[in-house]
DNA sequence: ATGGTTTTTACTGCGTC
DNA sequence: GACGCGGTAAAAACCAT
């Protein structure tokens, strides 16, 4: 099939994942910054979460946006703090007993104003990023995330928060649920947009529109997860013990998963990756693979079929099928 | 809304077990 | 006959504009 040259500009990625180098951020490659207070590393850049230690005590989140405040100091807990919502603080700048304050006092005064005047207007959004953060801990656990993916969502949805991206009938599921999904794609885990979907409390369209609207509002750069991501997983559910179906061993499956590598590389180089379902040019070069090598190596037999893949992947038949075909030509079994 | 692209659906024929 | 595979047209879905 004819894919136009200004498609495929559109949609190629100059970003690849390449070297994740120690201290740059996996995502934009801004060097990464360490937080002692969380012992965690994260990216200044994308808010990235690259490593996290346990959290003890729920959900406190950064404040990505106040830099002087200190990333992770103890201010944040204060934002939590409920007492200070219904205070108010008078105007006239004199103690309880009418003296004018000192200059600094005054200063300080102001601040608290702020603080005040900040807190009010966000009680209501408090509420939201408890109730965002319990739901996204909940698609998190649904899906058996790692905690890192979860604190990742919570950065995201934090965010959309701060700048008031619930607007507009955006639902605090369906931000959640984006935000999941994009802390997934952020991060690379093979986890599909269904499986997000089938956890969450509000439909496919709605996930999508959340996830869209972080991605756009938040520069988060979120790009098409490189399908080598999902063939550890397609191929180690296709060697499952535990069902009957035999389609592989253990060696099988290093094998299969070296050839599919090959294979996407040089679908790559081809052109043939960009603006294709990540999951299905992973299930088709597994099984172009398994049918290739066949094809070549004498003691090998072809055990996958289309449709075991399409199933496994979640895609249609005639995918897999099409990527076959694209990929079938190409021989990386020397 | 529109246009360009990919994916899905549904249906076909062909060879093989 | 059932299955795996290949091909195709039309509809649906997606995405950027």
């Amino acid at each position: 099939m004819a894919v136009s040259s200004e498609s495929v500009e559109k949609n190629t990625t100059t970003h690849e994942t390449s070297q994740i180098g120690e201290n740059e951020c996996p995502e934009c490659g801004a060097p990464l910054v360490a937080d002692n207070h969380r012992a965690e590393t994260y990216c200044e850049e994308c808010g990235t979460v690259v490593s996290s230690g346990e959290i003890d005590h729920g959900p406190e989140w950064r404040n990505f946006d106040d830099p002087e405040r200190g990333v992770g100091s103890p201010n944040t807990k204060l934002m939590h703090d409920d007492g200070i919502g219904g205070t108010r603080i008078g105007f006239d700048n004199t103690d309880k007993n009418g003296n004018l304050v000192s200059a600094e006092k005054r200063q300080q005064l102001s601040r608290l104003r702020k603080e005040n005047r900040r807190s009010e207007t966000a009680s209501t959004k408090e509420r939201n990023l408890r109730f965002g953060t319990g739901e996204i801990r909940r698609i998190g656990s649904a899906l058996d995330l790692d905690e890192d993916i979860m604190e990742t969502a919570a950065v995201i949805f934090r965010r959309a928060s701060d700048e008031d991206l619930f607007v507009g009938g955006f639902s605090i599921e369906e931000m959640a649920a984006g935000g999941v999904y994009a802390a997934i794609k952020q991060i690379g885990i093979p986890v599909t947009l269904d499986a997000v979907v089938n956890v969450s409390r509000v439909g496919e369209s709605r996930v999508r529109r959340g996830f869209s609207r972080l991605n756009r509002e938040l520069g988060l750069e979120v790009k098409p997860q490189p399908p080598e991501n999902f063939l550890p997983k397609l191929l180690s559910s296709l060697n499952d013990p535990s069902k009957d179906d035999d389609y592989m061993t253990a060696s099988d499956e290093q094998e299969l998963e070296m050839f599919a590598r090959k294979i996407l590389d040089k679908a790559r180089d081809e052109n043939l990756i960009s603006g294709r379902e990540p999951i299905g040019l992973a299930a088709a070069a597994i099984y172009t693979a398994d049918t290739e090598q066949a094809s070549v190596v004498k003691d090998h037999d072809a055990t996958l079929t289309q449709a075991a893949l399409s199933d496994l992947a979640g895609v249609s038949d005639v995918t897999v099928r099409s990527r076959y075909q694209e990929f079938k030509d190409f021989d990386v079994f020397d």
